[in-house]
DNA sequence: GCTCTGGGTGATTCCCGTTTAGTGTCAGGT
DNA sequence: ACCTGACACTAAACGGGAATCACCCAGAGC
């Protein structure tokens, strides 16, 4: 009852993660964090203590905050690209893979809205440039992807308006559109998801590309 | 040039406002301050500063910070609903009036790039709610006024898909995904604004409404 | 003269991300 | 067996945000 207060911290300390092991606990915490509470919600502080370790220890990992959330950033656009590299080599008509690659995208969105905030919207106008980077790139490799199919139906003359480069901008933003307000905006009387995805899709399609 | 500085607080306090004048100087210095640097760069102490007065005189006028920038938000929203309400009062067709509503809207947020990001793009997650239903209202009005055109078109068969209420929530997505992509990736290789407006335009009007 | 009131203030609180100055542990060389 | 240095980690502190507190004071109305 008398001393016994005076190592606590030490016993309390957690072992040492074997290398790399800790980034992943850190990562992980993080993103069920983030997930749950979005960007603001997922403090340092909040994230060291599911790990159960200081917050200075996560300064051991990752460069500061915004590294952190940037990475589940990235690991959620490697999905997305992985999609995108899949549907670009099925053997199907070029239209129908940005058709696909663009519902793909949505249900992506849609299932992932946090993460889809943190990456396309700018609710992170605080991160810099520069951090972004990474991500970024694989957000281009991404729209590489999808431009490929436009830039075919552009050579094939099928292009109703603008150019392979405006149209697939064009496209990609009409999705981004109806996503992003749908998740950031969930308190307005929108038609049903599936209603939004189809009409944005028949529509988009319809209005920039000649069928057949 | 010894003394008087014992003083200086007294002197440099600011005269009282006269009741409401004071609740203007602070909402103008907030603006300047927010287009120049955003939501996160306009901070209670910044504003204050500009005006002249201490961060805690701001309280006097304004519940909290959020409330301050999203009167600068509403008074944009008003503007961008004179004119949806002008352009719903000329007589020309209904197709034109959409048209011309969407293309007002895109250039509004062109212009206005930290003013769209605070009312329209999820960057104010850290704003409940409730404090955004006064701006959400102006909004919904907004809304309706544009909806309105859409409802006579859809009236007339001439929507090819959706219903009246999701072709017009995708007609806006649409804009809104361009504009807000544009805004807040500036980094990316956007085709010209103007291009990517008219690409926008022509490809929604005729991928959603039969024309004649 | 007096009080009451409302715009104003500095100090304080709480939380944030980040920095500093360490501490304990362990692998490997001697 | 002993140093040594790298490493994972820590407590404490810093600076800066929003917001609140307990006052203060000039002036209007009596």
């Amino acid at each position: 009852m008398t001393v016994a207060l005076k190592k606590p911290p030490r016993s309390a300390r957690k072992p040492k993660g074997d290398g790399h092991m800790r980034r992943g606990e850190i990562l992980a915490a993080a993103e069920k964090i983030f997930i749950a509470e979005g960007y603001a919600g997922a403090t340092i502080r909040k994230i060291a203590d599911a790990v159960g370790v200081s917050s200075t220890a996560l300064y051991m990992h990752f460069r500061d905050k915004d590294q952190i959330l940037l990475e589940i950033g990235k690991e959620a656009i490697e999905k997305l690209l992985s999609i995108n590299v899949a549907l670009s080599q099925e053997p199907i008509d070029a239209v129908e893979k940005v058709r696909r690659m663009l519902d793909a995208y949505m249900r992506f969105a849609f299932d992932n809205p946090n993460t889809y905030q943190l990456v396309f919207c700018g609710s992170n106008e605080a991160i810099s440039i520069e951090k972004q980077q990474a991500v970024s790139d694989l957000g281009d490799r991404c729209f590489d992807e999808f431009s490929g199919p436009i830039r075919e139906i552009a050579a094939a003359g099928r292009l109703k308006t603008g150019t392979a480069e405006s149209a697939a901008q064009v496209l990609w933003a009409a999705c981004h559109g109806i996503v992003s307000l749908v998740i950031t905006k969930p308190s307005r009387n929108w038609a049903p998801a599936e209603e939004l995805m189809q009409v944005t899709l028949d529509g988009v399609m319809h209005g920039l590309i000649a069928d057949r």
